[in-house]
DNA sequence: TTGAAAGCGTTACCAA
DNA sequence: TTGGTAACGCTTTCAA
C-alpha cells in the first residue's frame, strides 16, 4: 500500500493525505482523523527511500568502526553505547548505519559515506589524542559528535565524554588515603585519548601529594585479562612491588586478580584493586555491602546523549559546538581502610 | 555532482553514463573509459537514495536487537559477529542497519522494517527454542538467515550455527575421561536455543557412560561473573561438591574461579574448569602451554558466512533453505590428567 | 482546506 | 551503441 493507493481509497489527493499524516496544520481535523484511521487500517508505512529522496534527508546516522580496532567493536563499552544511541534513533525515526572498515580505508569510508549521502551525520568513536578524523569531517561539512574528546585537536567540535581525568584522580586519591604509596596503573593504549586522560589523573593525584609516578608501575596496552595478569605478575616481582592496582578495565582487573591468586595474595589484605569499569559489583567491602560503579549504565546514557546531541544539531542546522561531560563513578575493591561508600567517590 | 551534471560535462545522456558506470555491456569501450575518467575526476558518487528508489532495492541488511536482551548487545559474541558480517556487507556495497527495540515492540519492529522497505533482508539473532520471529518473517516474505537455530521451529529456514551440542558433549566426555564424576554445568538461559543444545550435549555425554545429570549441579542464567561465582559457591557447599565445572561463557568461568579462590582451591589441583569461550588462553596446562579455542574468531567467521548466505539468497531470489554448521573448539583448563592437547578436542 | 504538478536522482524500457 | 521518457513514492510549491 503506497500513498497514491491510500489516497485513492479515501477519495483524497496524495497531497492531502501526506499533509494529514505529517501533521501539517492546514488540514481539517475531520480528514486528519479519517486519514489516520485508514492508514492504520491498511497498515500504511511511507516508503523510506522515496521519503529520503524527496526530502534530501537520509534519516540515518553513521557509525564507522575501523576493523582492527578490537578496542572498539569488541569492547563492551561500544555495545552499551550503541544500545543507548539506538534507543534515541528509534524514537526519532532514524536508522543507525554501522560501517566496518579496514583501518587503511578509514578516510575513504568517511568521504564515501558523505558523497553517497546515506547518512545525515556521524558519531566518532574512540578518538585518539591526535585524530585525523576530526579535521576531515570538519572539511567535509558533515555534522558529527565525538564520543570522547581529542586532546590534540582544535576545540570547536561537539562531544560527549566521561570525566576520565577526575575519575582516575579520585581513585588514586582514594588509594593514597588508604595509605598506599606504591600504586600501579594498568592502562589502555595511551595514544587513545581516554587512556591519556586517565594517566594524567593518576599522575595529578600523586603530584598533589608530592609523589612522582614510578614508570616501573605503569603499563599501557590492550585491556585484556592477559594484559592485567602479565603486568601484575611482573610488577609483583619487583623488589619494591605495588600494594595497589588501578586498572582501566574489568578484564584487566580480572587478570590482576589472577596474578594475585597465583601468589596466594588476597585483595584487601595484601593488595587493593580499583578499576574503572562495571561488572565488579561483587567486590564487596567489609560489611559485605556491594560497592559498584555506574560506568556501564552511564555509557548507555552517554550513547543516548551523544545521539540526541547529534540529532539536535542536524535538525537545527548545527551552530556553536556543544559538549557534555559526565562524571564517572568507580568500582572500588579494598578493605584495608574504612569501608568506602559510594558517596565518597561520586563527588 | 549528480548524474545529470556529469552527463552534461561529458556531452552524453544520463542513460549512457549510468550504463557505463554500472557495467552494462552495450556501451562502447571508448565511452566507458571517458565516463570512468570523468567520474573519478569529479569524484562522482551516485546518490544512494535515488538508486534505491529506482531499483526498489534498499541495499541494506537489518539487524534487530531487542533492547532488554543483555544477552545479545552486550555479549562479545554479538560484537564479533557484527564485525564479521560488516566486512561482507562493505565489500558487497550493502549497508548494515541496526535497530534497537524494546522487547514488547519486537514484532512491530519487524513489520515496520518490512513495510518501510529499508532493508532487503534480516539476520535473526539469539533464536529461542520457541521463537515467534521465524514464522513472522516467513509470513512477511522477508528474506532472512538465522544466526543459530531454533529447536521448536519448522525446519525450512536458513541458518548458520556452531555445533553447540557436540562441543559440550565432547567437553563433558573430556572431563569424564579425566576421571571426574561430579561435573557441574553453569549454563546460559535455557529458553535460548544455544543453551538448550549445550545442555543436551552435556546430558548426552553423561548418559553415554550410564550417568545421570544431577539437577543440583546444573544452573542456567545470565552468563555473568556473578552467576558463575554464586553458582560455584553454592555447589561447593553441597555435601558432595563438584570436582569440575563446565561453563557457557568466559565471564561465568571468571566467577567460578573467584569462588574457588575464596575457598583457597586451585584449578587443576582441586578442580577443573572447561568453558566454551575464548579469552581463556591463559589457562595453561602443566607444560605452561596455552590451550585455547577458536571461538572468538570463529564467531566472526560465522558472521561472515551468515551475511554471505543472506546476500546470496537475496540476489538469487532465495530458493531452497541453506545451512552451515561450524564445529566449535573448546577452552580447556585442567591438569589432573595428562596435558590435554588441542587435537584431543578437535578430533 | 484541498489538489495539480513539478521535482528529488536514479534506473529501465523502447526507439532510433 | 546511444538517447528520450517514464517510473520509483514521496514532499513541496503554487493555485484554486
Amino acid at each position: 500500500m503506497n500513498l497514491k493507493q491510500l489516497a485513492a481509497e479515501l477519495g483524497l489527493s496524495p497531497t492531502t493525505v501526506s499533509r494529514a499524516l505529517n501533521g501539517y496544520p492546514e488540514v481539517s481535523e475531520a480528514t486528519r482523523l479519517r486519514v489516520a484511521e485508514a492508514a492504520r487500517h491498511y497498515n500504511y508505512r511511507p516508503n523510506t527511500q522515496a521519503k529520503r529522496l524527496a526530502t534530501g534527508r537520509a534519516m540515518a546516522i553513521g557509525h564507522i568502526i575501523p576493523l582492527s580496532t578490537r578496542h572498539e567493536i569488541v569492547n563492551p563499552v561500544f555495545a552499551d553505547f550503541i544500545a543507548g544511541a539506538g534507543e534515541v534513533y528509534a524514537r526519532a525515526g532514524y536508522d543507525m548505519v554501522l560501517t566496518i572498515v579496514p583501518d587503511s580505508d578509514e578516510e575513504r569510508a568517511y568521504r564515501e559515506v558523505h558523497s553517497k549521502g546515506n547518512v545525515d551525520g556521524i558519531i566518532v568513536h574512540g578518538p585518539k589524542v591526535h585524530d585525523a578524523r576530526l579535521p576531515l569531517l570538519e572539511e567535509l561539512g558533515l555534522p558529527f559528535v565525538v564520543h570522547g574528546r581529542s586532546l590534540g585537536a582544535d576545540p570547536g567540535y561537539s562531544w560527549v565524554d566521561v570525566n576520565n581525568t577526575r575519575a582516575f584522580e579520585r581513585a588514586t586519591g582514594f588509594l593514597l588515603d588508604l595509605g598506599h604509596r606504591r600504586i600501579a596503573l594498568v592502562n589502555g593504549i595511551e595514544t587513545m585519548d581516554f587512556a591519556a586522560r586517565r594517566r594524567h589523573g593518576f599522575e595529578r593525584a600523586l603530584a598533589a601529594r608530592g609523589l612522582a609516578a614510578d614508570p616501573a608501575l605503569m603499563v599501557a596496552g590492550e585491556m585484556t585479562e592477559a594484559q592485567g595478569h602479565d603486568a601484575a605478575r611482573d610488577m609483583l616481582d619487583l623488589p619494591d612491588p605495588p600494594t595497589a592496582f588501578l586498572t582501566a578495565s574489568f578484564l584487566s582487573a580480572m587478570g590482576v586478580r589472577r596474578a594475585l591468586w597465583e601468589r596466594d595474595m588476597r585483595m584487601g589484605r595484601d593488595v587493593s584493586i580499583v578499576t574503572h569499569d562495571d561488572e565488579l559489583g561483587y567486590l564487596r567491602n567489609g560489611a559485605d555491602e556491594p560497592i559498584f560503579t555506574a560506568t556501564r549504565s552511564s555509557v548507555r546514557e552517554a550513547g543516548r546523549r551523544c545521539a540526541a546531541m547529534l540529532l539536535r544539531r542536524i535538525e537545527t542546522g548545527a551552530g556553536a559546538p556543544e559538549s557534555d561531560l559526565l562524571e564517572a563513578t568507580l568500582v572500588v575493591g579494598a578493605s584495608t581502610g574504612p569501608a568506602p561508600r559510594r558517596s565518597d567517590l561520586t563527588d
